[in-house]
DNA sequence: TAATTCTTGACTAGTTTTGTCAAGAAATAC
DNA sequence: GTATTTCTTGACAAAACTAGTCAAGAATTA
């Protein structure tokens, strides 16, 4: 479960990628230069994201940069699991039984496996549209209200 | 944003600490033979849980920990923020305006601002004493839809 | 054909993570 | 009060990862 520049720069791209659209392609030095990016490491992201389906290059003169998909059909989870690898959790080393519960599972990895679902099932709701149009703040919630589970109380 | 075994570990250490409670103090040492996790590192973690109040040490034979609050109210986003520091997102570099949307802030900063929003709500919902109980799988939420906006829309 | 732009992969400096080690301080059992 | 146990603190270090560089090459168009 981690977040680098890598994975916001890749969504930055794809903005001002979008963002070009209506004009025509742009070129990595371009992103690069109004980013403030390296343009050589840029290369490598967008070299993922084409690999991966969400933008199209074009070689040459006047070369550059297009989305490969609508912009609602770029979804944010997908991005991430691209350029970071997928969200994943890990619980203790199973060693012993001392913390593993009814399940006969560590109880630690329930909270590691919810909290990346969570984090899932935010970015999978979120479209790079929703970022273009600024629909994104006030939309996280709250976890659903845990319910007094006697029958897997312990002590 | 990020999550490291120090975090999975003190998460693991207060789990154990709580299950031994009616027993007695529970050492260092016993936490890191039973996890198979390097006791000296369990040191460091178990000390910054110290000074933040989650645990107390007894020193001396027979000494070890125990908590200092009850596992109700021993919140993880606390512990986490304690011991990974403080869940925080980065968006672009400010050097162009091509990313701004209307607030005049650039449209990624949303993402992760609401991204971190998202897992620190999530973490402060659950507390140790979830944990224990097993109450924590399918506790996760999908965003609140986001509405159709024509006059923020962008193309 | 020349210029432009993306493509690929090897390489590297710096930082962070994940520990280790050692000297010391406090508490208790005897 | 001495010895033992256990926590306390801080310096140190290997390994992994991040962020970025560099160079040779392939495709496209003017």
């Amino acid at each position: 479960m981690k977040l680098t520049t890598k994975g916001r720069y890749a969504v930055l791209a794809l903005t001002e990628i979008a963002l070009s659209e209506d004009k025509n392609l742009i070129k990595i030095s371009e992103i690069a230069k109004s980013q403030n990016i390296s343009s050589t490491y840029l290369e490598q992201i967008l070299s993922n994201l084409k690999k991966n389906g969400f933008v199209k290059a074009v070689r040459g003169p006047n070369g550059g940069y297009k989305l490969a998909l609508k912009a609602e059909n770029i979804i944010m989870s997908d991005v991430i699991e691209v350029i970071e690898g997928k969200i994943e959790a890990k619980g203790c080393s199973h060693k012993n039984v001392s913390c593993t519960g009814i399940s006969g599972k560590c109880l630690n990895h329930d909270l590691w496996d919810e909290l990346g679902k969570q984090i899932d099932l935010f970015l999978s709701h979120i479209s790079l549209k929703d970022i273009l149009e600024g629909n994104i703040l006030g939309r996280s919630r709250a976890p659903i209200i845990a319910e007094n589970c006697d029958k897997m109380t312990i002590n």
